[in-house]
DNA sequence: TTGCCATGAGAACGTTCGTTCTCTACTATA
DNA sequence: TATAGTAGAGAACGAACGTTCTCATGGCAA
């Protein structure tokens, strides 16, 4: 892997180790050696293409925030029904929540670790969350719900993260759903579709 | 204060050193040498009341827990009515979030950056999270609401402790309250005393 | 007073970290 | 073939960490 690759892949391996081993440990708890060992890339390699730790943190956060993106347009376009497509947001986080590395939300770790004396790590954490508040807002404004129907669910998202990962179950996504469900409803007087 | 102190006094001057460091920088950000400095008593005295950093991390997560139960306890009981001693939960959050130094969830950002390293940390935390989920399945018991609201209801409590952190802005708890409110309204069939 | 244990202030230790440097090997052009 | 530039492997550096040790000071029992 490490010898004669492109920069693009060299890029995309270490961001790749450097993202599960910051995921799982915490960013502060790993070792810019251990990313070399686990990327198989040089040092030198490393430091040129990311010329310091708090730059592969950024590329690394730039990556979840990419991966977080599709998967959750691919869970909304399973369906063709809006509403269904907004709770799809609520299937996916089950889906998450299940895998057997799930960890809790990178954003939210990483802001409550580094965001205090990053402020890039700080401003990419809070435009990942920002971009999410749009995605829901726009799928509730197609279903004529209130813009404050979009923040009462994204809550619901995000308590619903930090709660499996400290409790270790995925039971969350389900509680949120549901809530979800009746908050929607309440919203938009319109019951939805029965699951 | 360092001189003359009673070991009890030296150990809440020591924690409350510490939760100030760790709460504000993160806690591998913060160097046993700050502590001792804010702190003002000696190494050697810290490290006779706590043999180790992580001893004095769950002796910090422990004051937060009894904070925390007294804190919600205070504002749940301002008011007679069951409802509003429910929604006091998210009163609490709004001036909590009003802070100056307020910077998310002390134990959601501790788990983020030592649960994986740290059982006694995680154990801490999970108990913490357990204790407040009990705490409010009581409150909620008490207006004849389901177990699931509850968990509904935690879930908003804590999605809001880091939208609120992540954004800046407190106004997450006035979300997290009106979503609560509709849902202990759906839940109840009981509509929710006029504020 | 004399000896003794606890205390305070801070130096020191060993480790680990992020980052840089050294040295060898190779590839590519003339 | 000769040579310049780059890449790889890993040592090395200075700083910071958690933790322990040194040593001077001071109260207290005998």
């Amino acid at each position: 892997m490490a010898a004669g690759a492109t920069d693009e892949q060299a890029r995309n391996a270490i961001v790749e180790a450097a993202d599960e081993l910051f995921y799982t440990r915490g960013v502060n708890s790993v070792g810019m050696d251990a990313v070399r060992e686990r990327a198989g890339f040089p040092l030198k390699r490393i430091y040129k293409l990311f010329p310091s730790k708090e730059d592969l943190v950024i590329a690394v956060l730039d990556r979840r925030s990419r991966l977080w993106d599709d998967g959750i347009t691919r869970a909304a376009e399973a369906s063709g029904d809006p509403v269904e497509r907004l709770l799809a947001v609520f299937d996916f986080l089950a889906d998450w929540f299940r895998e057997d590395d799930f960890r809790g939300c990178a954003f939210i770790n990483a802001y409550g670790e580094l965001g205090s004396g990053s402020t890039r790590v700080a401003m990419a954490v809070r435009e990942q969350k920002a971009s999410f508040q749009r995605y829901v807002a726009d799928l509730v404004g197609r279903i004529g719900g209130s813009p404050g129907l979009a923040a009462q669910l994204v809550l619901l998202a995000e308590g619903a993260q930090t709660t499996a990962a400290i409790s270790g179950s995925p039971e969350a996504a389900g509680v949120a759903r549901a809530a979800a469900t009746t908050l929607i409803e309440a919203d938009t007087g319109a019951p939805c579709v029965a699951a």
